[in-house]
DNA sequence: TAAATTTGTTAGATTAATCTAACTTTATAG
DNA sequence: CTATAAAGTTAGATTAATCTAACAAATTTA
C-alpha cells in the first residue's frame, strides 16, 4: 500500500522529472513545501519500497514501478480536472486544487466511468496528456508561442505553470484551447507579441504568457 | 480543523445516535472497529474540542457544533452517493464505499455543484434524508414492511442496513425506491410476506428482508 | 585552492492515531 | 448481595509523518 503523502511525494518527482530531468531532495523538498530531512526519510522508505532509487548526495530517480504508480496518480488528477470542467461545469482554473484531493481516492470503477464519460481523454483541460491505464504517457511535442515567428499562424494546445492566477488573466483574454492565434508583430526591446484570434483583431502579449503558452504550427 | 479519522468518529456517532438513541463507547468501537481504549482517547480530544460531551464511563453525545460537523459529512456522503447513482451511471449497492472517501473532500464548491446538477435532491440512492447546509436533517417518518398487514398497498421508500449483498438481492428482485408494493398474504408461522409488484404478481420476501424496507401507505 | 554557500544527512523531538496489557468501574446473574 | 462478566480507563508502546538543531558533504565564489 501507498500512503497518501507517498502519493504525493512520487508525483512531485514524476512531474519534477519530467521539467527539470534530475531531481535532488532540495527541488523535492522546495516542491513540496516539506523540510529537507523529512523528504530523506521518505525517500529512504520509498527506496525500501522499490519505488525510487536513491543514493546519498545524489538524486533520486522514480523505479519503473515507481513511475508506473506515478503515472496513476496523475491519471486520476487528471481525469478528475477533465471531468470537473466538462461534466460538473468548473472553469479550468477551479479543478486543480480538487483533483488534488480527489486523485487519492482507491477505486478503480470511479475513474474508469470519468474516462467512459468523458470518451477516454487524452489531455487534461490545460492540455496535459493524460497517462495510460499503465501509468504511460504518449508526450506531444509543442512550441512555446514565444518562440514562433511573426507571420506563423498557430493553434493554442497547452499552457504551463497553471497556476489560478495566470488562468484567471487567460480568461479575461478569452484564451482557450484550441484558439487559431496569428502573430502579427514581435516587440525586439521586450519580445512582446501582438496577436489576433477569435474576435480580438489585436492583442499584445507579454513574453512571460508567451512562454507559458504552448502551441502547434498549422 | 477537524481531521479525517475525528471526522469518522462524529459520523458514526450521528449514525448511531439516530438509530439506538445513547452510544457508548462499545458501540461506537464496534461501529468503527477501533479498539475502546483508542475510542475513549478520541473523545477526550473531542471533548476538548466541543463536539461531543464526553465523561468517564457515560454515553458520549454529540454537541449542537458536533452535530452540525456531523450532519454535513453525511450531507457530502449522501451527495455523493447521489451524483454516483444518477450522474455516473453506478449501481446503489456499489456507491457506499466511495462515498466513503469522497465525503472527506474539502471543497464547498465541488458538494454544492453536485447538489444543483442534482436538483437539490432529498434523500440519497437508499431512501435516506440528505442533511440541509447546516447539516439538519428532516426525518420522515416511513413504516417498516413487516409492520403492514394484508391487503395494505405501500411505496418502497427506503432501505436500511444498506449492505451491498442487500442491495444485490434487492436487484435480483426488481425491487427499487418508489415501487408501489401489494401485500397479499403473510404467513404467521416465520412472517414472511408474499407481495405482488411491478410485473411480479407473486413473490415471497422474508421477515427479515420486510424488516429492512421502509414504506409510505398510499 | 581556500573560504563561503548551498545542499544533504543524522539525531532527536513532536503530534496524531493506533495498539496491547493491566487495572477499574459498572452491570448482570445466580 | 456477592461473584462474574462486560464495559471502560490508564499506562505505555508503536508507526507514520513531520519538525529543528547540529553536523557533513558538495558546489560555487573569490
Ligand atoms: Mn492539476
Ligand atoms: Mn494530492
Ligand atoms: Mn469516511
Ligand atoms: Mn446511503
Amino acid at each position: 500500500m501507498i500512503s497518501l503523502a507517498e502519493e504525493n511525494y512520487l508525483k512531485a518527482l514524476f512531474n519534477l522529472s519530467n521539467e527539470i530531468g534530475e531531481v535532488n531532495v532540495n527541488e523535492l523538498s522546495k516542491e513540496l513545501k516539506i523540510k529537507m530531512p523529512t523528504v530523506t526519510s521518505m525517500m529512504k522508505k520509498l527506496s525500501e519500497k522499490k519505488l525510487v532509487y536513491y543514493e546519498s548526495y545524489k538524486p533520486v530517480k522514480l523505479t519503473e514501478k515507481g513511475k508506473k504508480e506515478a503515472g496513476l496518480i496523475i491519471r486520476k488528477h487528471r481525469l478528475t480536472e477533465m471531468f470537473l470542467v466538462e461534466k460538473m461545469g468548473f472553469g479550468w482554473e477551479e479543478v486543480h486544487e480538487i483533483a488534488e484531493q480527489v486523485e487519492h481516492i482507491q477505486s478503480f470503477n470511479f475513474f474508469e466511468k470519468m474516462d467512459e464519460l468523458l470518451g477516454f481523454p487524452q489531455v487534461d483541460p490545460h492540455g496535459s496528456p493524460i497517462p495510460d491505464k499503465n501509468g504511460k504517457i504518449t508526450w506531444v511535442e509543442y512550441n512555446k508561442l514565444s518562440e514562433c515567428k511573426t507571420g506563423d499562424i498557430v493553434k493554442l494546445s497547452a499552457v504551463i505553470h497553471t497556476s489560478s492566477d495566470f488562468l484567471k488573466f487567460l480568461n479575461t483574454r478569452e484564451l482557450k484551447l484550441g484558439l487559431k492565434i496569428k502573430i502579427k508583430s514581435i516587440e525586439s526591446f521586450d519580445k512582446s507579441m501582438v496577436v489576433s484570434y477569435g474576435k480580438r483583431p489585436s492583442e499584445s502579449l507579454s513574453h512571460t504568457v508567451c512562454e507559458r503558452l504552448l502551441v502547434e504550427h498549422v
